[in-house]
DNA sequence: CAAACGTGGCT
DNA sequence: TAGCCAAGTTT
């Protein structure tokens, strides 16, 4: 236990609970749920999901941002209700397209699930999202934040929403000490919400919370002067702001080799490939390429034997453009990329069952792929400029 | 439960 | 620079 909390312990086990009814106890909660509110209702951000309540865009909005800040999903949020203004529309999307409208966001299964949910909604609500969390926390893709945040945003409805930021001001108000990356740790928090939540106005409460911690009680250096809660904040009080919440440190990321290479025909069209529909950028399209398990032997002809193999046609990788790396949450491909082009046709039924396809620059916009493989295009056409 | 699952911005 | 962080869910 880090020694600037020993004295809110109540004994260095258990006792959790104690000690949340007992910061509990401290707040004043009419006094706490008008100070926040009130702020909430005059320094809100205009954003673009908060136009309307319509839960399917509440839906679309709160999904796209799980791990993801405000100024990057705006634009994707937008151009989204663009493309399918209604839950109908989105349902009717094919694969292609709702990746294409996820392409760059990450965490690519949230839009494969959304769009499953969604399809669940259309054929079994009657297109209009279940109210309930006992239904909606069924549909894929949606957890205990999510439920929460649709149930209380769209429908009004008292439920906790416990995300990263109700998590880090609760911690501090409360002073709880809880190690918030760990599961069981939300579970305290919603209590704590269910104690504290406005019934006549969950939405402005729980959005409330997470405005505060988007732009006051932030991670750093939170602006403790100018929160609107600062009376209610134990933390504060005690002056242990800054130390609170308690995380533990994340793991590491691990090194992958990457060979790639963009493959050209004589028709001016480029060999891509659909990845597995599992794991890692599930569905997304790439340029061949093989993870090198052994660095001993040369990346050229560990690329060429590996193609034969799972092709059964030559390739000659001539030379090699562009070495990046890329760094994903668990994991960061080093990737070295090359030219280089077919001795022989690859055959149709090939293509077809390892899920090849020859485009043209062109079409190849109308494909979604991660930014790993965006940057690997990007280099090869500032490399060998292009007409 | 721990680990997988993306990306870009900030310090 | 290398690590941390941002409106989490699934397995």
């Amino acid at each position: 236990m880090p020694n600037f909390l020993k004295g809110f312990n109540i004994c260095g086990g258990k006792k959790v609970n104690d000690k949340l009814e007992q910061s509990l106890l401290n707040i004043d909660k009419e006094s706490f749920q008008n100070d926040l509110i009130d702020w909430f209702e005059a320094e809100q951000r205009n954003l673009p999901w908060r136009e309307n309540k319509d839960p399917y865009r509440v839906w679309v909005s709160e999904i796209m941002l799980q791990q993801t800040r405000v100024d990057t999903v705006i634009p994707y949020f937008n151009r989204f209700i663009e493309w399918f203004p209604t839950l109908d529309d989105f349902a009717e999307a094919d694969e292609e397209k709702i990746l294409k409208a996820w392409e760059g966001l990450g965490y690519y299964s949230r839009v494969r699930n959304l769009h499953s949910a969604v399809k669940e909604v259309k054929e079994t609500y009657n297109s209009v999202v279940p109210d309930s969390p006992e239904e909606i926390s069924k549909l894929k893709g949606v957890g205990p934040y999510t439920a929460g945040a649709i149930l209380s945003i769209a429908y009004g409805k008292p439920e906790p929403a416990v995300d990263g930021n109700v998590m880090r001001v609760l911690s501090r108000i409360l002073v709880i000490d809880e190690d918030i990356a760990k599961p069981k740790t939300r579970k305290t928090f919603e209590k704590a919400v269910r104690a504290l939540i406005s019934h006549e106005n969950p939405s402005a409460f729980n959005q409330a919370l997470m405005e505060l911690g988007a732009l006051i009680c932030t991670p750093g250096k939170p602006a403790c002067l100018l929160c609107p809660v600062q009376k209610h904040c134990q933390a504060f009080a005690a002056g242990i702001q800054t130390e609170l919440p308690v995380k533990i440190q994340k793991k590491k990321t691990r090194d992958v080799p990457i060979v790639a290479a963009v493959l050209k025909n004589e028709r001016d069209e480029f060999l891509i490939h659909k990845r597995s529909s599992e794991g890692l950028l599930a569905n997304l399209w790439e340029f061949p390429n093989y993870e090198m398990h052994t660095s001993i032997q040369p990346k050229r002809a560990f690329f060429e034997a590996s193609f034969l193999e799972s092709y059964r046609t030559d390739v000659k990788l001539s030379d090699s453009f562009t070495m990046l790396d890329h760094v994903f949450s668990h994991l960061v491909w080093k990737i070295d990329a090359y030219r280089g082009s077919l001795l022989t046709d690859i055959e149709e039924s090939v293509m077809k069952e390892q899920n090849l396809k020859w485009v043209s620059k062109e079409e190849l916009e109308q494909y979604a792929f991660p930014v790993s493989h965006q940057k690997i295009w990007k280099s090869y056409q500032q490399t060998y400029v292009m007409d």
